[in-house]
DNA sequence: TGAAAAGGTGTAACTCATACACTAAGTTAA
DNA sequence: TTAACTTAGTGTATGAGTTACACCTTTTCA
């Protein structure tokens, strides 16, 4: 039941130094966000080099405080847009976690996204705190921080999982793209090759995708058609 | 980055009236359940009436504030163990709502969770505080407190979901039950009928229930196999 | 002892996923 | 100019799993 705090519980500032104060204790609330993205060929996350302690030089999710004012995903939104310049990436909630002493300093209890976006629409720049922003192979993790190897591994088995009963893999792809383009995204994902047949009819029989008529010729050899997704920001749920 | 609070952010002891006090204001977090049984043949679920503003008078999701060194799950279990008596309940975590201004007070971020329980392993008794409990099914649903009526429909849009590619059904079951009471549970979540032979063919080839040996007499008809749970507390993931 | 009520069982049709190999259209280099 | 190379693009047959469907069994009760 939402309700302990009496009415003289919400903040009052009677002590300047430490203005915010509350008669039980309250715990501090973050997001941080996995952003997979697909580079080389590699399914890759964004981190963020940790300049001061508690884990200083270890790697940790972009993230941080909700403003008292701020819904959850616009926190997360806001934090992925300073790190990555981006903004309208897919964004789903994947958890909260809240173990005690999961960040030596103080309760933090941090909610979970999972972001997606092709490697196209993200400018990493250099986070606004001067720290160091940097993609990983999500099979060649750097040390991290807190208990985010767990978000981490929490985020890798849910996208994976989706897949089966999903587009959300659509959303690694760029405005347009050919089928080989496609299906180049899920055999990274999945780690193994799909059969080329299979899977174009697969896809096509989706419905989320449409022949822009264009083709596209890269290299030497036959041109691809374009496609483009129906309806991006959306994922469709199969069966 | 859960960086921000630099170390004098942790609570201090410098106010007597409100001895918690941070130098950014914290949010309070609170676990909410939605604890689903089935009874009289329909899907109910646990309600606490309000007697307090805001909301008096409404019903609202058994809940209640994280204690500072407390795991959010365990917050979640032990609340509903003060509402129901009963411990070891299948508990999932459902999602974080945390809109600003969903408590009229304070900002409050509330983390829900899903349980599930047969109605034989729960005894209901008054709330320690003295509120009405009461189950309501879920298609008659009163007056409800906050945006709990969201929070109930991510459960129910969650567990019906669930139904497709797992054995969480089951948790909805006593110790010991028929084929035919088990597809009761489920024509009742379905909220249609299912064919008894493909039903049967099904449940038996899963592998997580087992004959007992034992045969229950109840009306004037031919008696039913007894089965059993392989493994209560696990629910398994089926394709 | 027969009528009522739920328990218990098998097979055929259909749908969906999988396995599999060749031709098409462009580029490049001899 | 043409032959070799590279990726694009296409259909069919098989097997697995899901769905539809009807009758006999075993008990109680009148």
């Amino acid at each position: 039941m939402t309700d302990k705090p009496q009415t003289s519980d919400a903040a009052t500032a009677t002590n300047p130094g430490q203005p915010y104060c509350y008669r039980y204790p309250h715990p501090a609330v973050t997001t941080d966000v996995v952003l997979f993205t697909i580079r080389d060929d590699r399914l890759q996350l964004l981190l963020i080099e940790r300049g001061n302690e508690p884990y200083k030089g270890s790697w940790a999710l972009p993230g941080g405080f909700v403003d008292i004012d701020e819904d959850l995903a616009t926190c997360a939104a806001r934090e992925l847009a300073e790190e990555t310049g981006v903004e309208n990436l897919y964004l789903e909630q994947l958890g909260t976690f809240g173990k005690p002493g999961r960040d030596p300093r103080e309760r933090v209890i941090s909610v979970a996204y999972l972001a997606l976006a092709p490697e196209s629409r993200l400018q990493v720049r250099a986070g606004d705190d001067a720290a160091a922003a940097a993609w990983f192979p999500v099979t060649a993790l750097p040390p991290l921080a807190f208990d985010h190897d767990e978000i981490i591994a929490m985020a890798h088995r849910r996208l994976v999982a989706k897949l089966d009963y999903s587009t959300i893999a659509f959303q690694l792809v760029p405005e347009t793209f050919t089928l080989s383009e496609l299906q180049r995204v899920y055999e990274t994902l999945v780690d193994a090759e799909i059969d080329k047949r299979n899977f174009r009819k697969w896809a096509q029989a989706l419905e989320v995708i449409e022949d822009t008529g264009e083709l596209r010729r890269r290299g030497s050899h036959r041109p691809a058609r374009v496609y483009r997704l129906l309806d991006r920001e959306r994922i469709a749920f199969l069966k």
